[in-house]
RNA sequence: GGGCCCGUGGGUUAGCUUGGUAUACUUGUGCGUUCGGGACGCAUAGACUCCGGUUCAAAUCCGGGCGGGCCCA
């Protein structure tokens, strides 16, 4: 293949080609399983997904949450008990009607999310307030029949779902626990280089059975957002149908209140497309699967003492704890950078005969596509600078993004003039509360409600400002966003 | 939910209109020379998405399934 020929394979200006192109040649995902919507975890790609998980785990067994592992099939009879839930999902569930050569009396459905998997247990394990707070999490496969266009990572039948569920004594608990969910995602979203914005969203668009419901969204470099979360408040939508009782200590019985916060490979899908460029992948060091490779230039007469010299690198940063990979193929040393480079590893570092006389390393930057010289013996200062260097500049630079995303906009002529300019993004302004200029809006500008923005992540509070509703004009104090979407 | 396009070695593809022998590049494998930004030589391996129909004969024409992609609601 000519380099004309690998650069239109990867150029980020045609964003969804380039994005199915660069999942496949980066080797994060086998596409050819012949099933709709599901695809191979590969070794690279799931290391990723794995590193992501770890952190997601970090974050919860510091909060004080369980990890639990519930069934994948539910008996058609559990999950008819929450009405609203029901309709919401009852077009995109799987359902296993057999058993071997016999029908089943109840059929059973995969879950697409697992409250009604949990939910009848909970009601055995909640007893008294001391069993209170419950707080449960598991990270497992989803099944949800999308009708849509199906895209790795982004839109998916089987889905890496991590999802927390919690039971509390009031409802002011629970709310104490959508503020520390907020908190989490806070400190995900950084350990991943990902912005994102908390936005409730309006009464329609809501999760199937919740009092309301948070969404966690990113802004990819197509314009459009992407749902990478969402945060529920249920109230007791479903304690009262499943039963979840607790004595207090007045000696009655109460309903708990419950909260459930669900993300999943989308964040990788985020990742992907927030942080890649035309050469491929950039991964953040704290997820990448291998954060240095070390490239050795073998010339002639010396290539086993640079491969020797090179395996001592490999060990010395194995026991400083470093993720590192020796690259000791027999291939040309600019071959192996290009097969790093699309796989988005943070830091190249080469050695060749030149160094080791000098006592130096060539490290190269992904981000940046910079190369240095650092002196041998400042190996471990240099390697955590360079790894703190690259977290910053893509948190940066996502950030960015999503800074020059957001447009404030008062009416709808000026919302259809700026689109018309040729700007794209998330457009922020008032609205009414009618549902008739709410409409109005979406046909107007061709986007879609996203809800209500918040306040800084964890205070709880939707964003207000005195303004005029986009459509009617009517003075309202409610802010909201609207955008295309994945 | 409605409409359109596509399916040929691992990948990219020619051939299909007008039915008969499947093309090239790349990748893989082996050996040798190479190695500071996509090396080269020689040898070698590998394909018509599936089911049915038309036909002496189907990659090619027709119908359906499965899979992939696009547009509109």
């Amino acid at each position: 293949m000519s380099d004309d020929e690998r650069k239109i394979v990867l150029d980020k200006s045609e964003f969804s080609d380039w994005y199915n192109n660069v999942v496949e040649v980066a080797g994060l995902s086998e596409k050819r399983y012949p099933v709709k919507g599901m695809n191979v975890w590969t070794p690279y790609g799931w290391k990723i997904m794995q590193f992501i998980d770890s952190i997601i785990r970090r974050e919860c067994d510091a909060t004080g949450h369980e990890e639990v592992n519930f069934p994948l099939l539910i008996p058609k009879t559990e999950f008819q008990k929450e009405k609203d839930h029901i309709k919401g999902f009852d077009a995109e569930v799987y359902w296993v009607t057999h058993g071997g050569l016999n029908e089943l009396d109840v059929p059973l459905l995969l879950r697409p999310t697992s409250e009604t998997a949990m939910y009848p247990i909970f009601s055995l394990w909640v007893r008294s307030h001391n069993d209170l707070p419950l707080k449960t999490y598991q990270i497992v496969n989803t099944f949800r029949y999308e009708t849509k266009m199906t895209r790795s990572f982004i839109r998916v039948r089987e889905i890496h779902f991590f999802e927390a569920h919690t039971c509390h004594d009031s409802f002011e608990d629970a709310e104490r626990q959508i503020r520390e969910d907020c908190a989490i995602m806070g400190r995900v979203g950084k350990d991943l280089c990902l912005p994102y914005l908390l936005i409730k969203r309006p009464e329609w668009d809501k999760f199937a059975g919740a009092v309301y419901t948070i969404g966690v969204d990113t802004l990819m470099p197509s314009m459009k957002t992407l749902q990478l979360g969402s945060i529920h408040q249920y109230r007791e939508n479903f304690s009262r149908p499943y039963d979840i009782k607790y004595e207090g200590q007045d000696a009655q019985f109460h309903y708990c209140h419950q909260t459930t916060y669900g993300m999943s490979e989308r964040l990788v899908g985020a990742i992907v497309g927030i942080h890649g460029d035309d050469k491929g992948v950039i991964l953040p060091p704290n997820i990448a699967p291998f954060q240095f490779v070390i490239i050795p230039i073998l010339a002639k007469d010396r290539t086993e003492m640079v491969l020797e010299e090179a395996k001592k690198l490999l060990n010395e940063m194995r026991e400083m704890g470093y993720r590192v990979k020796l690259d000791d193929r027999d291939q040309r040393p600019g071959s192996k950078h290009y097969d790093w480079e699309i796989k988005g590893v943070p830091i190249r570092i080469e050695i060749g005969p030149r160094d080791i006389e000098k006592g130096t390393l060539v490290f190269a930057r992904r981000d940046l596509s910079t190369k240095s010289f650092i002196k041998r013996s400042d190996l471990k200062v240099e390697a955590d600078r360079a790894l703190n260097q690259v977290q910053d500049e893509l948190l940066r630079r996502a950030q960015e993004i999503v800074e020059k995303g957001v447009r404030d906009v008062d009416s709808l002529d000026d919302g259809i003039k700026l689109l018309g300019s040729g700007w794209d993004g998330i457009i922020r302004t008032h609205w009414c509360g009618e549902m008739d200029c709410a409409g109005e809006m979406e046909k107007g500008l061709d986007r879609t409600f996203l809800g209500f923005p918040m306040n800084d992540a964890g205070s709880g509070e939707e964003e207000k400002s005195p303004g005029n509703c986009m459509f009617c004009g009517r003075p309202t104090e409610t802010v909201v966003m609207l955008s295309k979407s994945y």
